[in-house]
Parts: C-alpha cells; sequence; structure tokens
DNA sequence: AGGATAGCCTGCGGGC
DNA sequence: TGCCCGCAGGCTATCC
C-alpha cells in the first residue's frame, strides 16, 4: 500500500533508470485510468477504449519524449518530459510504477505500458484501479489544476501549518492527518505511527490540541516518513530483499497492525476501533 | 459549509 | 478443496 516513503523510494530509483532516457512508443491497454486535459469531467469523449488512440493522445503520454526529470507532492509523481509535458501517477491503493525488460511478462493488470530506448518498458499496473495517470501539457497545469489542492508535503509540513489549518476545526485529528488537502503524503499506517510517536490520541478533536502538541505532530509526521524513506518504504508486506531476508517493515510499526498487542512504551494492550472510517489502532495509556 | 459517509475495485484470508 | 464473505483503503461524490 504506497504512502509517501513508497513513492519517494520510486521516485529516486527510477530516476536512475528513465531520466535521460526516450520514451519510443507508448501502449494504452484501458483506457478508463488516463485522465487528459481534453477529457471533461467525468470522462473522457475522444479516444475511447478500442479506438485507436490519436498521435496528440501518445504525446501527451510522452511518446517519443525524454525524461528530464521525476517530481514528487505527495503520494503522486510527475514524470516530466523535455517537452514540458508531464505524465502524473498516482497509485493508489495497488498501483505499481515498474521497469523490467521489454521481453519479461508485463504481469496482471497492466493498463499502461511505455517502451523505452534502451530494452526495457516502463509499466503501470494497478488491479484496484483506484490510481491513475494524468496528462499535462505543463507542468504549470498539474500545479495549477491537480496538485493546487494539495497540503504542504509531509515530508516538510511544520506544525504552525497544521495549528493554523486545523485549531478551529471539530474533526478528529486522525482524520485532518488523512486529508490530503490539509497535508499530502499521510495514509493510514504512518498517521496512526505518527500520533502514536506524539503521544495524541487519533479521536482528539483538532480544536483541543495545544500549539505545543500540534508542534510535536508536526515534529512526528516529517520523522516517521523520513526514517521509513531510507528504508525504502516500511509499509510494504510480504517484502523480500535481494537476498531473500524478510523487510524490517513490520518491525517499524509501533501499533498498525497491532491492536490487542502490548503496546512497545507501557505494555498494555493496544486498543483497536474504527476512527474516520478507518481501522486505527493506538495506545489509551500513552496517548492523550 | 464543514464534516461524515457511501461507493469504487479486486485480492486474499478465514471460516465452514 | 472450494466457496463465500468481510476486509483492506485513497479518493471523489453525495448527503446531512
Amino acid at each position: 500500500m504506497p504512502e509517501l516513503p513508497e513513492v519517494e523510494h520510486l521516485r529516486r530509483t527510477l530516476t536512475k533508470r528513465i531520466v535521460g532516457r526516450r520514451f519510443e512508443s507508448v501502449a494504452v491497454r484501458r483506457r478508463e485510468v488516463i485522465t487528459t486535459e481534453r477529457d471533461p469531467p467525468g470522462g473522457f469523449s475522444r479516444d475511447q477504449s478500442g479506438a485507436a488512440p490519436s498521435r496528440l493522445f501518445t504525446r501527451e503520454l510522452l511518446a517519443g519524449d525524454r525524461v528530464a526529470t521525476l517530481k514528487r507532492l505527495g503520494k503522486q509523481l510527475a514524470i516530466i518530459g523535455e517537452s514540458g509535458r508531464v505524465v502524473c501517477v498516482h497509485l493508489g491503493m495497488t498501483g505499481q510504477l515498474v521497469v523490467i525488460d521489454h521481453n519479461a511478462d508485463i504481469g496482471a493488470h497492466a493498463h499502461v505500458v511505455w517502451t523505452v530506448d534502451n530494452g526495457t518498458i516502463m509499466v503501470f499496473r494497478d488491479a484496484r484501479r483506484f490510481g491513475g495517470v494524468w496528462t499535462y501539457l505543463h507542468e504549470q497545469s498539474l500545479r495549477e489544476t491537480r496538485w493546487n489542492t494539495l497540503g504542504p508535503d509531509a515530508l516538510h509540513v511544520t506544525g504552525d501549518e497544521l495549528r493554523s489549518v486545523l485549531h478551529r476545526s471539530s474533526r478528529s485529528i486522525k482524520s485532518a492527518l488523512l486529508d490530503q488537502h490539509v497535508v499530502a503524503g499521510v495514509g493510514n499506517i504512518y498517521a496512526d505511527e505518527a500520533l502514536f510517536d506524539a503521544c495524541v490520541r487519533p479521536t482528539r478533536r483538532c480544536a483541543a490540541i495545544r500549539a505545543a502538541e500540534f508542534e510535536r505532530i508536526g515534529g512526528c509526521v516529517r520523522a516517521t516518513l523520513a526514517r521509513a524513506v531510507t528504508r525504502g518504504g516500511s509499509s510494504i508486506r510480504d517484502y523480500v530483499d535481494s537476498e531473500g531476508r524478510a523487510g524490517r517493515g513490520q518491525l517499524d510499526h509501533a501499533v498498525y497492525g497491532r491492536g490487542g498487542l502490548a503496546c512497545v512504551r507501557c505494555g498494555e494492550p493496544l486498543e483497536s476501533g474504527v476512527v474516520a472510517s478507518r481501522t486505527t489502532v493506538w495506545c489509551r495509556g500513552c496517548q492523550r
């Protein structure tokens, strides 16, 4: 389940693979996952599934373009071509962006396949299709029409930024942290982990949180995500590294997935329930 | 109008 | 062994 750390890890590894390389062509196997600036709200009008993709359409997907740079905001990744065109990828829950040999199996749910000029292909897969691909003619369009509604990136968010937006809000702090308009990049796992680190209960109303606590929450959000980035994204289940060792993901999680188990801080059983429509785990004793 | 909730979508694991 | 059900959850639309 990709959150900010997985997307940042993807950005770094993908940079080595495709920056400076040229996309020779692109194959669209499921048109619905793509939204172009020409598509009206609610669905696409042209280039319907089954129809041969237009030249304009494939160029919007960077066919014939060379990759200049990769940028990230929150959980979204922007692939920017030398032409200035942009492909923005959002992985949602089950999305993947992988670079593999052009002879390799593209796998199930492969919706878009780019052919790279060095014998590899880049594949966008997404079983549940909560993710997608958005194209823009300029980075400015991406920032003005899609990224403009996102809050500050979670790796850099400050307690002041959180407090100024939330200090009058009646919603729970967990619901606020999950809201990408408030802060971009926090998902269910790291929301619980950051709140545990900050000793703040997920159900606390934002309006009842003091400035010093907002500072602590901001600091813990940054630290939790930064630590996960250095480990290549810790929320990947079943992760096995190149030597076959199991990932350290579970060890990194103090509360997520540990409902009923002993709190790592006080030893009491962790509480589990639904907050903001999400499974949530916290410690009654440590978090106030 | 802010905030809570339904629905989208598929894989997987538990129970029978 | 196989089927069914519930759950996982980021985000948008919709309702209250």
